[in-house]
DNA sequence: AATAGCCTTTTGTCCGACAAAGCCTGCTTT
DNA sequence: AAAGCAGGCTTTGTCGGACAAAAGGCTATT
């Protein structure tokens, strides 16, 4: 048992970093406010351009300001981080298997659907509708049907109203929706199975029937489940690295 | 709705990160690996020092490598990142509410229990029994209380051998347990009642009875809510800047 | 008013340099 | 000969200055 931690000395460019993140978290900056220029920082902080630089790159990372095509620096919103990427990334360097994601995704999607059922608004049940519409239309197409399931997801978690949920469920979504792809490509009927399970799961959310929902959301994944298994996949393997690279880039756009 | 996207150029420092990036992802750099000196990477990369910096303080901030002390940079455990304080600042920034912390734990800590039930092994037991005996004598002492409760929760949630849904719910942990503090100090017999509480959910994991350890997990969260609206909260307030910049940065370390 | 061309600002990158801190090696001391 | 120390080497963090290319702004032309 030591008594003293390890001193750490803070280097130039993490003040930087930490000077701008304050005024960020404290609000006096507040989301699309312009930094200013790296000349500016430079005057204010009194250090070089370099430094600056380092620190800038340390905040673009963290999410907190971003840089459009190499232009103004300006604060950002929160949400658009693409944190969860990065959490995604780092589950997929852990190992974890379809069955960690699949277990993850029933215990958090319930949840949404749950929150849907009391918190979803008009504007986005015709959304989901529209989705609907789309996913009906295009049974025929694993890609756009994966789409669509991501997004069909993706809109029920905003409808929850419920920002801690939806951020909660990203990581786990990123991972696991991508897989419906593989498994419409080799499951032909599974599109056709998607497609109705939405429909009632939209139709328990419009009805405000919570029961329902939960029953059909349940539903909804272990036939996700099951294809999975049908596609002759293991739901023990761990996600892929390869494949998981490749979701994530698309998503990172 | 336009036809192409917009064209970006990557700068040199982007693709240092992606390219160290891509052995780290790809497995063939592991954790523990040395990456090299700055040095060495202008050189195999052809660019200036400033650029390999500016490239390293991307892949630092995103968690991939790790610098000690201001000497060699290495492959860092995924884990490590300190990913999830930053959601927690970001879910802070929106103004989240209690409300939404408070149902979203109740989603996932409900989950959590249900995978401690069939995964938690005897030394995570064990773990427990040893917080239930710490938290029983400091019942009076409210900073230790919420330390002990937080780690109560991780220590379950380790439990539970599921990795994604451990990671999911640290961000929201992390602006949560800290309340309880709060509510231990205004709320006399709160302590008693979360130590009851932490007592039969440890015997309902061990007993591996499913009903009776989701219940008292429900109870135990009901109890953080009437505990945190007895304290004179507000449950549909924003979780503070101020607070949670406090608890975020004692949580960093 | 719209456009083309010019000028200015700003970013991305480069070069070279140096102090401070860690690491290593060889020397001194016991 | 082993242990301890000092000095030298390596590496990081920071600095100052420089320049091409891109973006933005301004003016004159059609």
């Amino acid at each position: 048992m030591e008594r003293f931690d390890r001193i750490k000395v803070p280097s130039a460019y993490e003040m930087v970093a930490e000077a701008i993140e304050a005024e960020i978290v404290s609000g006096r900056l507040r989301p699309g406010d312009e930094i200013g220029t790296e000349a500016a920082l430079v005057r204010q902080f009194g250090v070089n351009r370099s430094t600056v630089r380092e620190g800038i790159r340390v905040l673009e990372q963290g999410g907190l300001v971003r840089r459009e095509a190499s232009r103004k620096l300006f604060v950002c919103e929160p949400r658009a981080g693409g944190l969860s990427t990065r959490i995604s990334r780092a589950l997929v360097l852990q190992d974890v298997t379809f069955r960690e994601l699949f277990d993850t995704a029933m215990v958090l999607e319930v949840g949404v659907v749950e929150g849907a059922v009391f918190h979803a608004d008009a504007a986005t049940l015709a959304a989901l509708e529209q989705n609907q519409e789309r996913l009906e239309a295009a049974v025929n197409n694993p890609v756009v049907v994966a789409e669509l399931d991501s997004e069909f997801h993706a809109l029920l978690a905003r409808a929850c109203g419920n920002r801690v949920l939806e951020m909660a469920r990203e990581p786990a979504a990123l991972l696991f929706f991508p897989s419906t792809e593989m498994i419409c490509r080799r499951v032909p009927e599974g599109a056709g199975r998607m497609a109705q399970a939405h429909r009632f799961i939209i139709d328990a959310v419009k009805a405000r029937d919570l029961e329902l929902s939960r029953t059909w959301m349940r539903r909804h994944l272990v036939d996700w489940r099951k294809g999975f298994v049908r596609a002759g996949r293991e739901i023990d393997e761990p996600v892929e690295r390869i494949f998981a690279r490749y979701a994530l880039s698309k998503s990172q756009s």
